[in-house]
RNA sequence: UCCUCAGUAGCUCAGUCGGUUAGAGCAUCUGACUGUUAAUCAGAGGGUCGCUUGUUCGAGUCAAGCCUGGGGAGCCA
């Protein structure tokens, strides 16, 4: 008999029918004659009870059917007798796949810690929690392509090995196939990459974008949706050094264009989640944070707002309260500063604009004022910035003034400037934190559970 | 990297002013119970008190250093 999905079964199989089931065994109960095990198969957040009469079936079998079993389960579909439940499974067979010692199987019917099942990756899926977390990551992934798609977007793979720094900003991960203990050194003792493998220094990817835009310049609007690494020593729950993260890169629009492509870009994914993600959203209200629901209909309910650099400034410098960081145009905004203005201030997702030019990077349009770049950064309460993006500079000579201004290696953006020179085009584009995007999403709080093997500082484990 | 808090049974934690043999709940094991819902009830086993060094007659408890983890900050998505 073919095997059904319990998802499958709880929705459209028929009180009477006979079917097959597959699945971990979440708890077993009951007494001598009667056992119950919650079966469940990962489609869905539900468990099939399994109903056992234990007269019927062998006792060592039953034995070693505890926590973390792996069985398949033949029997007939019926109205349940409890409360708990509309359907159970009267067990005719049953068949062990795998037994799960109980002495030593560490999860339990009973909460566990977040740090505890950082400690358990690999068997952290197997709890309501984590289930719920990881079908919602698919189901986001899944509707970051549809959306674009459906927009006439394409998906651009820009590369994971990178000879050049995106913005000169940022630890990057070198990759080499030098034999570490013996590196070949040049004049001055510097590393000689010329015998390495790509003959030149190369590194893992901090950014798809100056390729992204690349493409942007022939396809029209692209989008990338990869991995990203960042060297950085960062110990904070929304940093990894290995995330994803999504840049879409549009010709022929503007700042104003980009920001309500973010917008609308958001709240189609939160919608999404809304109407396909359910139970799961619903099982992280009630038990990791209870305003979850009510937040994210909130945000799909109401417009950003959207202010300039300077008129945030202002704001801060009036509002009646101390800061452990000074606020003042030409000063970076800092989490305390951006904080307050998305929770206390507006109370509700704010895009900022048009930021002084040298705390941004040289890619970004400069404004008339000389002053200014079309910088965007999209902030989220409980998150911070989600998105960050900008309006492009598409004059080649203005482009080219900022990379020496900032005293970057001209030759290394040769084919990004050549954009610039053949055709150039005003465009737009930015950079969305899928895990981020996660952690909104679910109402975790740390980044580190919502990534299924998270990367971080001293952490490569699994 | 900085600040701060923590590390005691498989898990979550208590442990007073430094004092005899370090406790609880859950989990595990044994037994009871004819429909359970984190099942319930009774009993049993289970400890290098993160590591090292020191102070002391005596250290889970005090001190120093280190390791690991949480929170906050910086960097950023």
């Amino acid at each position: 008999m073919k095997r059904i999905k319990i998802k499958e079964l709880l929705s459209s199989s028929p009180v009477g029918s006979d079917v097959t089931v597959k699945g971990w065994v979440r708890t077993k109960r009951g007494n001598k004659n009667i056992a119950f095990i919650a079966l469940n198969d990962g489609s869905t957040i539900n468990n099939i009870q399994v109903v056992v009469d234990i007269p019927d079936f062998d006792e060592n079998l039953l034995k070693d059917i505890s926590i973390g079993a792996c069985i398949c389960v033949k029997g007939k579909l019926v109205e349940s007798h409890g409360q708990g439940q509309a359907v159970e499974l009267n067990a005719k067979e049953i068949f062990l796949y795998g037994k799960a010692d109980a002495d030593t199987y560490p999860l339990q019917k009973k909460g566990h810690s977040m740090e505890f099942m950082r400690e358990i990756a690999h068997l952290r899926f197997r709890t309501n929690t984590f289930g719920a977390v990881f079908r919602i990551r698919h189901a986001m992934a899944f509707a970051i392509h549809k959306y674009f798609n459906d927009k006439g977007f394409f998906y651009l793979h820009t590369p994971i090995i990178t000879g050049s720094d995106t913005e000169g900003a940022g630890e990057m991960f070198h990759v080499t196939t030098m034999d570490l203990n013996n590196i070949p050194k040049g004049e001055n003792k510097t590393v000689d990459y010329s015998t390495d493998f790509f003959g030149k220094e190369t590194n893992l990817t901090v950014s798809g974008q100056l390729e992204g835009e690349l493409g942007a310049m022939a396809l029209g609007d692209i989008y990338t949706f990869g991995p990203t690494f960042r060297a950085e020593n960062s110990n904070t729950p929304r940093h990894l050094a290995e995330f994803w993260m999504i840049e879409p890169e549009m010709a022929f629009y503007d700042i104003r264009d980009n920001m309500d492509l973010a917008e609308d870009f958001l709240k189609y994914l939160i919608r999404y989640a809304l109407d396909n993600c359910k139970e799961d959203l619903e099982f992280l209200n009630s038990m990791i944070d209870k305003n979850l629901l009510e937040r994210l209909n909130f945000v799909i309910s109401n417009e950003f707002v959207r202010l300039s650099y300077t008129e945030a400034v202002d704001i801060l410098t009036a509002a009646d309260r101390k800061w452990d960081y000074p606020v003042g145009w030409g000063r970076d905004l800092q989490a305390e500063h951006e904080r307050y203005l998305v929770e206390q201030h507006f109370k509700r997702p704010v895009i900022l604009t048009d930021y002084p030019k040298e705390i941004k990077a040289f890619y970004m349009k400069q404004n008339d004022d000389g002053k200014t770049v079309k910088a965007m950064d999209v902030l989220f309460p409980g998150i911070g910035e989600i998105i960050g993006g900008s309006q492009r500079e598409e004059i080649y000579e203005k482009l080219l003034a900022r990379i020496r201004e900032m005293k970057l290696k001209e030759q290394d953006y040769w084919w990004y400037l050549e954009t610039r020179k053949y055709g150039t085009a005003p465009h737009s584009g930015f950079g969305l934190g899928f895990e981020r995007l996660i952690l909104f999403i679910t109402g975790m709080s740390n980044i580190r559970d919502v990534i299924p093997f998270p990367r971080t500082p001293k952490n490569a484990e699994f």
